[in-house]
DNA sequence: GTCTATAAAACGATAGAC
DNA sequence: GTCTATCGTTTTATAGAC
């Protein structure tokens, strides 16, 4: 019993210490890129010693696959699916609506993301290869269908979904230019609320389904 | 008469090793980021002595500034403008398909701009507080003016403007990823023609001016 | 203006005491 | 499992010969 105590006890302090540091390290990694990033600034901002980190990672390498690897498993789960069932309209807003919900809370996992892809996805080559070609073709084919049932316009569907990926990770990976623009120092739920209502419109509408 | 010689061909090689560095640092910082391109790797790339790069800029932060502004003069020039002269279909094509040929030809312009706004905009922060708000205002209130005078939907002209940057950008930022999904090795002529007319398409529809 | 050699600092990673 | 001290390397930047 004591035993177990301990080995729950010590699970759990490896638990928490890697959820701090790999949050920590994400921060890092997105405010100075991965060679920006040092192990002591993720030490800092994890308020342990720079050995601890090693002593659970190995090497900086290794934080940053962990810090990948928890980030798209996040990010994947939340954005959402386009399904056939309710029809193109109802699929295109529900699909726009959770992918403008994540960017706008978790913008550091769309910015890990973009910064990958921007520097050549060394990193996810094997990820956009397989599951992600997988996923466009497949909903590509479902636009199409669509498309050649007449309820909606002829417009290219791996293009459209480019398109709604593109506008919705925009507010998470520019929020910094965004704000400034707008002049507000943070996101508030009703721009949340707006950007929704002002994309699916715009792009409802460009696929004829308004 | 030999001075001037001198003075023309000592500037020739000057103003030649500087565009050499200032092209190889800019691949080096995109492929890398400003932490992981080091002077030594500009320098191999640039095919000069290290020594030689600091010669001409002094030190690296120096490197990086010049690229910044490099791009950022070569970007605005690009990508023109959104004038009011000729309606706003007119105008959104044309702004559409300038984004979209800069984006094409220029992608690594746009990349280090993305990772400057991604990480934090720490050295443009007065570029979007001063110059940008301002475009985008002055580009708002124009597009405001046509959907009063009926001539296009009541959508918000500012994200209207995000839209079309993010939509526009996402094909130099994102072009491995493209390429990866569309499972091509380069992006060809058609291509640009292609997503010009899908973009333009689906936009102008949106705004109700098709 | 070009290039080699090197000083000075920063960084990743490990050893070993507790 | 925690932390200090330190080694070896890389990197920025400069000094100085050509």
């Amino acid at each position: 019993m004591s035993s177990d105590n301990q080995t729950k006890k010590t699970g759990n302090i490896r638990v928490k210490s890697q959820v701090k540091i790999l949050s920590a390290a994400r921060t890092e990694f997105v405010l100075q890129g991965y060679r920006g990033a040092t192990v002591q600034s993720i030490a800092d901002r994890a308020e342990l010693p720079k050995a601890n980190i090693l002593y659970y990672f190995k090497n900086k390498e290794n934080i940053y696959h962990a810090v990948l690897e928890n980030t798209l498993e996040m990010w994947d789960q939340g954005i959402g699916d386009i399904v056939p069932d309710e029809g193109p309209k109802i699929a295109i807003e529900k699909f726009i609506a959770a992918k403008v919900r994540m960017s706008f809370n978790h913008p550091e996992a769309s910015k890990i993301y973009a910064m990958e892809i921007i520097q050549g996805a060394q990193h996810l080559k094997d990820y956009a290869r397989t599951y992600q070609r997988q996923w466009v073709r497949e909903k590509a084919k479902l636009f199409q269908h669509w498309i050649d049932n007449g309820e909606m316009v002829n417009v290219d569907p791996v293009h459209l979904i480019f398109l709604i990926w593109s506008a919705t990770q925009h507010y998470a990976d520019f929020d910094t230019q965004i704000l400034t623009i707008m002049n507000q120092a943070d996101f508030e739920e009703h721009d949340v609320e707006q950007v929704i209502a002002f994309l699916s419109d715009i792009i409802l509408r460009g696929c004829g389904l308004i």
